[in-house]
RNA sequence: GUCUACGUAGCUCAGCAGGAUAGAGCGUUCGCCUCCUAAGCGAAAGGUCGGAGGUUCGAAUCCUCUCGUGGACGCCA
């Protein structure tokens, strides 16, 4: 379906046309002066150049030919040149209730045929997710669902940090906690335990104990270097061990993303990409693109265009070892073997963008990836605690993502009982639907690539541009729309009528807009449009809803009107939030 | 040092395929619960859009310079 504005233009580039001008300065945009219109049209002022006239004679022509069109309510020609139009309500009516029966809620899936890879996640095992892990999490599943309401096909893949130094580093402290385990036993030849020598949280503990020491101490750094560098040989106690690693930390993630509602079709790592390394490099040195230097093995990526100096891309380290670059490299080639995506989008940490385009060059230079496969990177600021400084518990550790959303859960809960007098364990699922929100919405109301504050007291206070706000106004449209079933009406059936006054025909105006916000919002990967058309949308609702009475209407058919309304606006919201990643509960 | 992003109200942020009086929220001040959830609605105050040039009929938006802040710059991920 065509979007208000694409109709509006239509109609406009006829009437530009007719009147003797170019149609390309017929483009019709949202008004700026909503006191003034409900859309505009600047063409005339640009085509008074061309046309040696006076802006607002063009604007007059045309306004004329558009006064008796059925689409508008009103069209003025004013001064200096601007083309101000309103709506027709009947119009805006019928096609708030063509979007309403539209199982796409108007929007044309624009992004059919492609088929997205999307990595997003990026968690190391062995270590608990932390705060930086929320973003990536967050943003990512918002992005896929996206991508798959705009009718891509997307399979999002968790891409595991399970192969870096990390192993090596928890490998070799466990050796200094346990020197005797079977495992580093090079004569051992029997089976190894069934058992992980280690549990969860002793697991959590290692490796950052493992991380800090290696920055001080290089004999120690060395031992890990070497034992990462055995795993990728293949060394088979090292191989057992990573296996016990694995075993234990992936139950343990899958839980901590479920219970922020983010999956994953796809839950494969680093590890996995290992099979493809050897052929990729030989290929990359047959073909003459990889070269020696500096010991190293390396990729040129310069292009012509640059203006700075792009380091080379390095696909193997002097002492042969894979690295980071060569582990995406060779997921690349992994991806499109098993799907053969149209197109790759990678969130993560915008400090990030150097690494990710080296290895987008690199794949097209090389051949890896196709000259027609897209490959995006969606780079993400950091979030900060109020102070304006990376996000720390009180006494300046990282915060564990489980830790921060049960503390916004606490604090959910006590407000929803000082609120209402609720059953405790209802009060409790509903406080972690909000807390879901607020977490959420406050993160992605904010342009992604932004470094942005988490501010604990704000996302939780419940007013004003938050996802409670959010949740509360569909809240209310539920209970008005139980209590009218309750009085024994269906909810079935009924026609949206036009808007009997501003209010009214200011919340169609928002409805109306969501077919272009969800085009801007795909070609952008920006889901804070989304938030900022719901959070329009909310207020305009709640202006309409204080306004108006509804379930004492006695005017049977406006009272209809108004229910067919309410369910037009609370499916707009619902697909809102669901595209966010949240859901809204019954009462709150 | 080189490159890059950002600088909008006291605070947190939108707006940036150029348009008319730069918008929200929080905070502050003032109204509104005999009424479908006041987690709401209405109103007031608060800005020379970091600074200087330029392009344009018109610039927060595009270009150049400048100041400030963050980030990235081959063997970590």
């Amino acid at each position: 379906m065509k979007t208000v504005i694409e109709e509006l233009t239509a109609v406009m580039e006829e009437a530009f046309m007719a009147a003797g001008y170019d149609g390309k300065y017929a483009k019709v945009g949202l008004s700026n002066r909503p006191d003034l219109c409900e859309y505009q049209c600047n063409g005339a002022m640009a085509a008074a150049k061309e046309y040696k006239k006076a802006p607002i004679m063009i604007a007059g022509e045309v306004a004329d030919l558009l006064k008796d069109k059925d689409i508008f309510e009103e069209v003025n020609s004013v001064a200096p040149g601007f083309l101000n139009l309103k709506l027709s309500p009947v119009y805006l009516a019928d096609y708030l209730g063509k979007m309403g029966k539209d199982e796409c809620l108007g929007v044309e899936e624009t992004g059919k045929g492609e088929r997205i890879i999307i990595d997003y996640g990026g968690p190391n095992v062995a270590k608990p997710l932390h705060v930086g892990h929320l973003r990536s999490a967050i943003i990512g599943e918002s992005v896929k669902r996206i991508c798959r309401f705009m009718g891509s096909e997307v399979i999002a893949d968790i891409h595991l940090g399970d192969w870096g130094l990390q192993m090596g580093l928890i490998m070799t402290e466990l050796r200094k906690m346990k020197p005797d385990l079977v495992y580093f036993d090079e004569d051992y030849t029997l089976d190894y335990p069934k058992e992980p020598p280690f549990t969860l949280s002793e697991l959590e503990e290692i490796y950052p104990r493992a991380s800090a020491r290696s920055k001080t101490d290089e004999a120690y750094k060395e031992e890990a270097m070497n034992d990462t560098f055995l795993l990728q040989k293949g060394d088979r106690g090292r191989t057992a061990l990573w296996k016990h690693i694995m075993s234990v930390s992936i139950p343990d993630l899958k839980k901590n993303y479920e219970k922020l509602n983010v999956s994953f079709e796809v839950w494969k790592g680093e590890s996995d990409s290992r099979p493809y390394i050897t052929d990729m490099v030989n290929m990359m040195k047959d073909r003459g693109y990889a070269y020696e230097s500096e010991g190293a093995l390396v990729v040129d990526i310069k292009e012509e265009t640059d203006v700075k100096e792009i380091p080379p891309c390095m696909i193997l380290k002097s002492d042969g070892a894979a690295l980071y670059t060569t582990t995406d490299l060779a997921t690349i080639v992994q991806r499109v073997e098993s799907n053969n995506p149209t197109r790759f989008i990678y969130v993560a940490d915008k400090r990030q963008e150097m690494h990710f385009t080296q290895v987008f060059r690199c794949a097209k230079k090389t051949g890896l990836a196709a000259p027609q496969v897209k490959l995006d990177f969606l780079g993400f600021g950091t979030m900060n605690g109020r102070d304006g400084k990376p996000f720390k518990t009180r006494d300046g550790g990282v915060m564990r993502l489980e830790t921060l959303l049960e503390d916004i859960n606490d604090e959910m809960y006590k407000k929803i009982i000082e609120n209402h007098d609720a059953d405790e364990n209802e009060a409790k699922e509903t406080a972690a639907i909000v807390a879901m929100a607020a977490v959420k919405y406050g993160d992605l109301s904010n342009q992604a690539t932004k470094d942005y504050i988490f501010d604990t007291e704000k996302f939780t206070s419940f007013e004003g541009n938050t996802g409670p706000y959010i949740l509360y106004t569909i809240v209310r449209i539920k209970s008005i729309l139980n209590k009218y079933e309750g009085m024994g009406n269906s909810l079935k059936g009924l026609t949206l009528a036009p808007a009997l006054d501003d209010i009214g025909k200011g919340l169609m105006l928002e409805l109306v807009k969501f077919n272009q916000v969800m085009i801007n919002a795909y070609e952008e990967l920006a889901p804070h449009k989304i938030c900022a058309y719901i959070y329009d949308t909310a207020n305009a609702f709640n202006r309409f809803y204080h306004e108006t009475r509804i379930l004492d209407e006695e005017d049977k058919k406006k009272q209809e009107s108004y229910i067919a309304l309410l369910i037009v606006t609370k499916r707009f919201l619902e697909k809102g939030i669901e595209l966010l990643g949240f859901n809204a509960p019954e009462k709150m």
